[in-house]
DNA sequence: AGCACGCCGACT
DNA sequence: GTCGGCGTGCTC
């Protein structure tokens, strides 16, 4: 028996105080010392409870004198490695990157291990291969990227909606499956419907396709993380989560709508852009990162510089692009029109409804009256938790916070003054559909009225929901739909003859350095919705900002100009893609002591004294009480040229802090 | 994230 | 004199 001592190098799965080591060591004992190998899930004494924990490295030989005080392990987890070599490279980068203890972040990665994995069953796909015609613009793009596979590069696909960037991923994904490689495909959130997979199912089948998704439940998911490990499905769809898929043989990796916020993790740690997690895992396979948009996130684009490919047309030659009208609203109220849609807005709902097109009207906001006022002594009701005002909703008939979705019944009285005259202000879906309504009802008296439908997160919150609107839709038995976000996404039909956006006011205003951007981003996919068929279609755009340059820029599907005119904004204002942001947030049930753990930090900060960096704050967050808690904010700038290490400047500040690197909104 | 340890106020 | 509040710091 040998003298010497063997040993395990373990991230304990769980949060770490970043200012200690985040790999411990264990003991292992004899019966299990031919078992282990790095990547296996193990369980370990940690403190005074025992928790899973990830091998990283098994050492052989340790001097006895070496290992004293070690606690053995307790027992192995997995018989074979869980987390490859690169993913483990990819959670040290992650943790490193954004300030979160190693053990988090790989528990992010992992699925959860439950007893009985269970296939989904993907089922009702036909296989279909036609010949393409490839346009000159997607020939070239093709090969462009073609002559890139192998390397660690990122490469900007910038294409309008409609103008064929589906097919050309779809041309590089059969040269991949040909050399048995890969592919990561990543896709929002919300647009991860069955009828966005049924392209690359047709085209490739659902046997090679892995469908991972928010629906999915654990035991599913584990079995498409398993297939996925066994190469069995070459192919993998899924969120931002879909990055950390347990590839083998990774050949491409594909973001479509890469300025999707959905990309961002805002609501737990790691706070991951998987754009940035795809940039360092195409590094670490050497394979491309393949970034497809109509509308490129600002960043993105700077930094493409001028190696962007271009789709700069639809594909169907005859098709252009719908005309959009800006609409003064300010004009419409001195005309006397007290109505929420301007005249041109109804004349063009009358027309495209006697021609039988589809209508699409969009505002970007749920609820019947988004805040509730006494007129007599102008009290507003207001969340207990969040102290925003409430939104009005006619089907449930209550009153509902929109930041923690607490329920709180109408009010008959004024709750402050017990006067009954309660007015309802502000508009969402709900009185987008009931002015509608009102308005056909008028319009066409005694004709028989269009069905109209109202999508947004109240009415798709059913199982099936979203399938049913899309099927009513394409069968043509819906003329009018309502809708927020959601009916900007995937939808590819035809015959949408009118997208009329109610206010294109909503994000505009929020004092956040990306509203234009994203009032751009938003305005500019749903007009896309409109003119898919033969016909290029209209979109009237209503707004109190007619001369706002990302509003005007949506009129002549214009990236080009709106990018020139914001890069200019964020190098005058010193904003990301010019400097790298890091939000701090202090969070307390009491005001004081979230105030006084900012203030605290805020000196410590100043006194570190790193050149180059910018410390703001504290200010109070913009909804300063959310779900019970106060919250400030401090807001760390540092020029990007600068390299600023922010995890060895934020490792021993007090616990409690929450920290979000390269936060999507400073709000 | 837990869970201990330790230092001050309230009460038998 | 003791119980327990929660602020602080550690977990091989």
């Amino acid at each position: 028996m040998s003298n010497f001592k063997r040993v395990i190098n373990v991230i304990p799965l769980t949060s770490v105080s970043l200012s200690s080591t985040q790999i411990f060591t264990y003991l292992v004992p004899l019966p299990m010392q031919d078992l282990l190998a790095p990547g296996m899930l193990v369980r370990i004494p940690f403190g005074s409870r025992q928790i899973h924990g990830l091998v990283s490295s098994v050492e052989m030989h340790r001097l006895p004198s070496e290992v004293r005080g070690l606690k053995p392990l307790e027992a192995l987890a997995s018989s074979t490695p869980v987390l490859s070599e690169q993913n483990l490279a990819l959670a040290n980068w992650m943790a490193r990157y954004y300030c979160v203890s190693l053990g988090l972040t790989i528990k992010a990665m992992l699925p959860k291990f439950v007893k009985r994995p269970k296939d989904p069953g993907l089922v009702g796909y036909e296989n279909f291969n036609p010949d393409f015609i490839l346009t000159d613009y997607q020939r070239q793009a093709v090969s462009h990227i073609a002559n890139l596979l192998g390397t660690g590069a990122t490469i900007l696909l910038n294409g309008i909606t409609g103008s064929g960037k589906t097919e050309v991923y779809m041309q590089i994904i059969e040269r991949l499956l040909a050399a048995k490689a890969q592919v990561i495909i990543l896709v929002p959130e919300f647009s991860l419907t069955a009828q966005a997979v049924e392209r690359f199912a047709r085209r490739f089948g659902i046997e090679n396709i892995a469908l991972l998704g928010s629906n999915l439940k654990d035991s599913e998911r584990l079995w498409m993380w398993q297939e996925i490990r066994e190469e069995r499905r070459p192919i993998i769809i899924g969120p931002r989560s879909a990055v950390f898929a347990p590839v083998r043989n990774l050949g491409l990796i594909i973001m479509d709508e890469e300025h999707d916020p959905s990309f961002k993790q805002y609501d737990q740690q790691p706070k991951y852009h998987a754009r940035e997690v795809a940039r360092k895992l195409s590094e670490i396979w050497s394979c491309p990162l393949l970034l497809g948009d109509a509308t490129p996130s600002v960043t993105t684009y700077f930094s493409a510089g001028n190696s962007v490919l271009r789709l700069p047309h639809r594909i169907m030659a005859d098709v252009g692009l719908p005309k959009v009208r800006i609409i003064d609203m300010r004009r419409e109220m001195a005309a006397r029109n007290f109505s929420i849609f301007s005249e041109a807005l109804k004349s063009e709902i009358v027309m495209k409804l006697k021609s039988g097109k589809q209508i699409i009207l969009f505002l970007n906001r749920r609820g019947a009256a988004t805040f509730v006022m006494c007129r007599d002594c102008g009290f507003v009701s207001v969340c207990r938790n969040c102290e925003v005002p409430l939104v009005h909703h006619l089907s449930a008939k209550n009153l509902l916070c929109h930041h923690c979705g607490k329920k709180y019944p109408l009010p008959t009285v004024c709750p402050s003054c017990a006067s009954k005259r309660i007015k309802y202000f502000g508009i969402g879906t709900e009185a987008v559909e009931t002015e509608l309504n009102k308005f056909l009802g008028s319009e066409l008296g005694d004709k028989p009225l269009p069905v109209v439908a109202r999508m947004d997160r109240d009415s798709t919150s059913a199982p099936g929901a979203h399938r049913e609107f899309y099927e009513n839709w394409v069968e043509g038995k819906i003329q009018i739909m309502i809708g927020t976000q959601m009916i900007g996404k995937g939808w590819d039909v035809s015959r949408v003859g009118l997208v009329g956006i109610v206010s294109a006011d909503t994000i505009l205003h929020l004092p956040d350095f990306r509203s234009n951007e994203r009032t751009f981003q938003t305005l500019t996919q749903v007009a896309g919705r409109a003119g898919r068929g033969a016909d290029p279609g209209m979109v009237i755009l209503q707004t109190y900002n007619p001369d706002n340059y990302a509003i005007q820029a949506v009129r002549f599907h214009d990236y080009e100009t709106f990018y020139l005119r914001e890069i200019n904004e964020r190098r005058k204002f010193r904003y990301p893609p010019f400097t790298r942001l890091v939000k701090l947030t202090f969070a307390d049930t009491k005001m004081e002591k979230a105030l006084r753990q900012a203030d605290t930090a805020a000196q410590r900060l100043k006194h570190a004294g790193e050149s180059g960096l910018e410390i703001a704050g504290p200010v109070p967050a913009f909804i300063l009480k959310l779900r019970g808690r106060y919250r400030f904010h401090i807001i760390l700038r540092a020029n990007s040229s600068a390299h600023v290490d922010f995890y060895s400047l934020l490792q021993d500040l007090s616990a409690g802090v929450d920290i979000d690197v390269d936060p999507e909104t400073l709000l």
